[in-house]
DNA sequence: AGGTCTGTTGGGAGCGCTCCCAGACATGAT
DNA sequence: ATCATGTCTGGGAGCGCTCCCAACAGACCT
């Protein structure tokens, strides 16, 4: 914590400048790392920094150069309740750590109301961040096409559709899915119902083609009896599994498409006196907390949530670079899950 | 969404002046809402603004004016995986809607390492931000400190210990606790252990503290083999537990400082063949996620996390103000705690 | 009529940087 | 010796604002 205790004004590149005995274009060379420096001015320079403890004004920078070193994390304030709670702190833990390297700044944005996010609109169109990184946009938010057609460099948490046209990053849905259900069967289970998600939004209705892939795959029956709509709520997983109870009363599995949904469906099998994972197997979707501390302890698909964290920043500072110098970024990627096997099934 | 679809450079201030047919004082005097104009002038330029889609550019803001219009929002790592569920999120949420009305910006910022607290230090000692809120400091942080030091404003989330300089918004975990103690006595159980938190965090004294009130009050028993050392994990509170039960077998209740170490004791409880509530009832502390999905649903003691987190913002803009103004700001909060009851007790 | 306020307004100066051009110097080729 | 070429360097201009001072008009007094 070397700082220099002098009180009032922070010294400025042209105090440094004159410390150093050189121009302000060499220090501002030396501090951008600009090649055509000679060794001895470099290290004068850098001394003469850490002497007086200089920081650079980031303010007169962006004024300067007309870029913000700054790029916005946008979070829908509906995700902060809904996914809350590994999701929301996964990201920003792998957004700052990717971040942590450069001087980019994170600026939060929490989108409420519609004023609010005219609000950030406006705020983007004016050009004051670099870039945005939006999370788990839903189907009709118009911030996506407006970002896209302002040309402001964003990358998406999740795809609102399967031909996503912003660049995204997501974890592979289906294969979780896949991998889910194909484990459920591997331990016998032989009638094997789901809970989806709404199916106006994509990772729901991936989540649900993973559970037919397996099925058809390992040539089990498919009866749309099995599959019961859920909200990713838990109280839409008690109704959608009393719905699959009441329509095929002889399942010995499920798996539902969020940890939550499978809270909802454990307590009314519960109700039903139906032992887990005895008469059913439950599986779900996200490793969140909820799924440790259920009884027994849920056997879930995990999300790299840290990593698409990092993934999302990586995307988008070649999306910044890429539109500086004329050429496309577009690095879309899909980062695998992991099934974690506890004891429900 | 009401953007004008201009390419290239977004309007200045000069330009709205000209639009407007006024000097550029004007119009930055309408902006910042300065006494001394003319409604007819301040429509004017207010038309124009809308008509141009004028946004300010901060960065020039901030440069012509010495302040940045930022405040940060600093989490220790280690905070996101331990308090990670409703905290995290919760205070977020809470600043960010006390910000929205405002136009100040929030920059997230995680501390991992000494390093990246040493880079937080100097931005923040080049006055890069007009504040900071500090998320659950630990005894031996140097940031506040070195805040104070630098005259820097500053809010902290809870305090490290009952004379705390620097101010804060804290819940009132004393009586929080006593509420859930009061609250099993008055349910009959006359024997009520406690796993405490570690006994180097305030806030764990606190709770602890509130315990002893209670039984004091009640005129029951106090005995320290009822009082078992925790560290907030899942694994401390199962090694707590079993130590109570060993010490006094004939433990009726057990009040657990956070929910996370309540969740661990079930545990313990379930595999020593004890009912909860019927021969142990259980209390936790932070209704979390966790203790809505514990089996039975834990009783526990909820803060007002959202709150507390505008009542940071309210303070530290407070503080600025204050600053600027040359009093002082100090505006201390203790928010009152509430018992949520579930079927654990 | 002259003087003094008060309420408004315009615009110069400057915030601390980056960009870029021109100049200084060294090097090698002619 | 001369010139072209290249490397390094200094500093002017300007980014878009706020601050502040001077100027002006009108109201009110003496």
């Amino acid at each position: 914590m070397t700082v220099s205790g002098r009180r009032g004004r922070r010294p400025t590149l042209e105090q440094v400048a004159a410390y150093a005995g050189v121009g302000r274009g060499t220090v501002s060379r030396v501090i951008n790392g600009a090649a055509n420096v000679s060794d001895q001015t470099r290290t004068a320079v850098q001394q003469a920094i850490a002497e007086l403890g200089y920081v650079p004004n980031r303010a007169a920078r962006a004024l300067a150069a007309g870029s913000t070193d700054a790029i916005a994390l946008v979070i829908p304030e509906a995700e902060t309740r809904l996914f809350a709670e590994p999701y929301f702190s996964g990201i920003i833990r792998g957004v700052s750590a990717e971040l942590a390297d450069t001087d980019m700044q994170l600026l939060l944005t929490l989108i409420r109301t519609p004023k609010e996010r005219d609000r950030f609109a406006q705020y983007v169109t004016a050009h004051r961040v670099d870039g945005v990184l939006l999370l788990s946009v839903h189907a009709d938010d118009p911030l996506p096409d407006l970002l896209q057609q302002i040309e402001m460099p964003a990358v998406l948490s999740g795809r609102r559709s399967g031909d996503e046209p912003v660049p995204y990053v997501d974890c592979d849905n289906t294969g979780g899915a896949q991998a889910a259900v194909e484990h459920l069967i591997g331990r016998g289970r032989r009638v094997v119902a789901t809970v989806t998600g709404p199916p106006d939004m994509y990772v729901a209705r991936c989540r649900l083609q993973g559970y037919r892939d397996a099925l058809r795959a390992a040539g089990l029956e498919e009866d749309e009896r099995l599959v019961a709509e859920g909200d990713f709520t838990e109280e839409g997983g008690r109704r959608a599994m009393r719905g699959l109870l009441a329509a095929r009363p002889d399942l010995d599995a499920v798996f539902c498409a969020s940890d939550v949904m499978a809270a909802g469906a454990r307590a009314v099998l519960r109700e039903e006196g139906r032992s887990v994972p005895g008469d059913v197997a439950l599986v779900g979707f996200d490793d969140s907390a909820v799924a440790r501390h259920m009884d027994p302890p849920l056997t879930s698909v995990r999300q790299p949530i840290e990593e698409m964290g990092r993934a999302m920043v990586r995307g988008l500072l070649e999306e910044i670079e890429g539109r500086k110098e004329g050429r496309g970024g577009h690095s879309n990627r899909v980062l695998p899950t992991e099934l974690v096997r506890r004891s429900s099934s």
